[in-house]
DNA sequence: GAGGCCCCTCGAAACGTTTCGAGAGGCCTC
DNA sequence: GAGGCCTCTCGAAACGTTTCGAGGGGCCTC
């Protein structure tokens, strides 16, 4: 008697009055006199009561003020990459305020041929909404899982999903401002350097059969904004995670393949930022300077206080981005309302653009 | 009819058995014919049935697989800092490989007056076990609730929570190894960066009445560990967050109290990483030299790519830390078992230390 | 003083599942 | 051929809460 732990019906007894009234002292979501709450909250305090059961609740009301999030691959990755983390940061935030708890879903459990197998939480754990970080197609076994439990999603970054919600930013403008900003400086000759294609991640030079394989939304986003720019871009270097070490690997890479100067491409538009210090890092490495030797340009707007000089960049909002997500959480949640957003972008011109070399110095010279 | 979703009991129906074998056929955790389950299965199917619904299976067993993590005081905090990071991960990838899932809890709801309010996650949401990842007092509002709600705990880097499992890591032994490190290369005048000492952040130099109001553990340990050495140490600088540009403002701090190079102190221990490395920037931007003019030393041991050179350092098992935690809540989970784990670290002895100026240009010369 | 209205409290009915012990039926063994 | 055992299925009983409509009582107004 003693060992159990209290239920809500104990404490109406204690308090001498009803389970249904001793109910609404906890919940405050009925008319009820301030003396029979306190009495009810003492009458709790006394027996050792920490609450109304969450199951019970949960059952009874349907709902469970939990929205899962489903991140990238790996915990790791998604945890170590400031990009998603301050996404997260935004939405978690957005979600707190309507007090939301969050669910962190791995996205897959598995990657096997090819085959995805979706995560037993996706299946099995309770939440009201879900909430697809990073991309999502039609297709998507996580998004057919969702759909069988009825729970509705939103979406970052991905194709659009019929009936879910969509926050994405406008990753085809930047990357266009950005090319603009190069070729006015009069750049000719390109390499992106690109974040991975999909979940089974390569690192290294994309041949044409490659380039039909893009299926991570932002990757392809990107990288399409510059092919369709009508540049010369003499090479594209797909990476395994967007990392710096990954982004000094690639330009390593680069100028491997690209020994000599005067062929070697002079601007690199990198998909993300930690890419772009990366790179510039291992220019400084190989003695070459930027952006007299080499223009590179990222894509974030992260704040790296390490970086020496300010990378030339696409500024997008993404605690912003995180929070738009929870609002469309709690627009599905309040009344079904599905919504789709855009978020706009913004170029940075940092200390890592500038004309190319043989401007600055002139081949006939 | 068709448009409410279906119950284990309509699967049940139209797979002519009944409720309790339909439920064996999803929880696998009962004896059933491998026909039987196809037909239920079958049935689920047919009927877009996605699964048993949580709330009522929670309901029932009293089980939510589902973990609360408690994170520090801001989320935002907590996702910025690599090393909680590299905790968060081991931790996320141990519980999920229990199919336990993870609820970020923030810590506080707000902190006014000292008053701290209690997330209102850790009241109501549902969960097995809660883990404080960053330390709690037996006093503390947050076990205060948990115990109420009859949840254990586990905490990381606390003091002594009666009845929960503690993981914590060998900060005075770390500590300690640097110290005597420093001292064996000769130096004599020590100052040191600390992570912040308690929820009521400020920066800046400690005085006595300061010094007592450590709260936050590792801070404490390590504090304490520099001042139990016997070394001269001229000063404690406090940091309001544990980032490369709060390093980097106390090294500021230090130099502008220390201007004259022959009463300077000569080694810098940093209670972390990000805060050497900001220290080091913040020496090279004011022309000094490292190790020659200053030597520096952090804690934790983070792989920080930008970074050149390398960092002298306490390496701590983040990854394991947060795998072992994970560990103690199945633990928990399991039998009840409470646990006590420290884990130990490792000195490793980089680049930004040497010995003192003094050493390397005698006073006399 | 009576009628009406508002504020509060109450009882009953779900919410959907798991668990437990009982029992039916089939097969093996002696 | 009968007994016993093993495998599988079943029915009933919770699990603890919220919600809904009904209704009781007090106070205000006329």
């Amino acid at each position: 008697m003693s060992h159990a732990r209290p239920t809500l019906t104990d404490v109406a007894r204690a308090a001498g009055v009803s389970v249904s009234t001793a109910s609404l002292a906890f919940s405050a979501s009925g008319p009820i006199a301030d003396s029979t709450r306190a009495k009810v909250l003492d009458a709790a305090t006394e027996l050792g009561y920490g609450g109304p059961n969450p199951a019970g609740r949960q059952l009874r009301s349907g709902r469970y003020d939990i929205v899962g999030v489903v991140i990238g691959d790996k915990l790791k990755r998604s945890f170590r990459d400031p990009v998603s983390v301050q996404v997260l940061d935004g939405l978690t935030s957005a979600l707190g305020e309507a007090d939301l708890g969050v669910l962190l879903v791995p996205g897959v459990e598995s990657y096997v041929d090819g085959e995805i197998g979706v995560d037993p939480l996706l299946t099995s754990a309770g939440m009201d909404v879900a909430v697809l970080i990073w991309g999502a197609h039609t297709s998507d076994p996580r998004v057919e899982t969702l759909r069988k439990r009825g729970i509705p999603i939103v979406v970052g970054e991905g194709n659009e999903v019929e009936g879910s919600s969509l926050v994405e930013i406008d990753d085809h403008g930047g990357v266009v401002a950005t090319i603009e900003h190069l070729t006015g400086l009069g750049h000719e000759r390109f390499v992106t350097i690109t974040l991975p294609f999909r979940m089974g991640r390569r690192e290294g030079w994309v041949d044409d059969a490659r380039r039909e394989l893009v299926d991570w939304t932002p990757t392809r986003h990107r990288l399409d904004a510059v092919l369709g720019s009508g540049v010369d871009l003499v090479g594209i270097y797909e990476t395994e995670a967007s990392l710096v070490e990954n982004g000094a690997a690639a330009m390593r890479a680069i100028l491997e393949r690209f020994p000599d100067p005067a062929t070697r491409p002079t601007a690199v538009v990198a998909q993300s930022d930690l890419l772009a210090a990366g790179a510039v890092l291992a220019l400084h490495e190989a003695g070459l300077r930027v952006p007299e030797d080499m223009s590179v340009a990222g894509f974030d707007g992260l704040d790296l206080p390490w970086f020496s000089g300010e990378l030339t960049t696409v500024i997008q909002p993404l605690e912003a981005k995180g929070r738009e997500m929870g609002l469309a959480v709690r627009a599905l949640l309040a009344d079904g309302t599905v919504t789709r957003t855009t978020m706009p972008v913004e170029l940075r011109i940092g200390t890592t653009t500038g004309p190319p070399p043989s401007a600055a110095a002139p081949r006939n010279s």
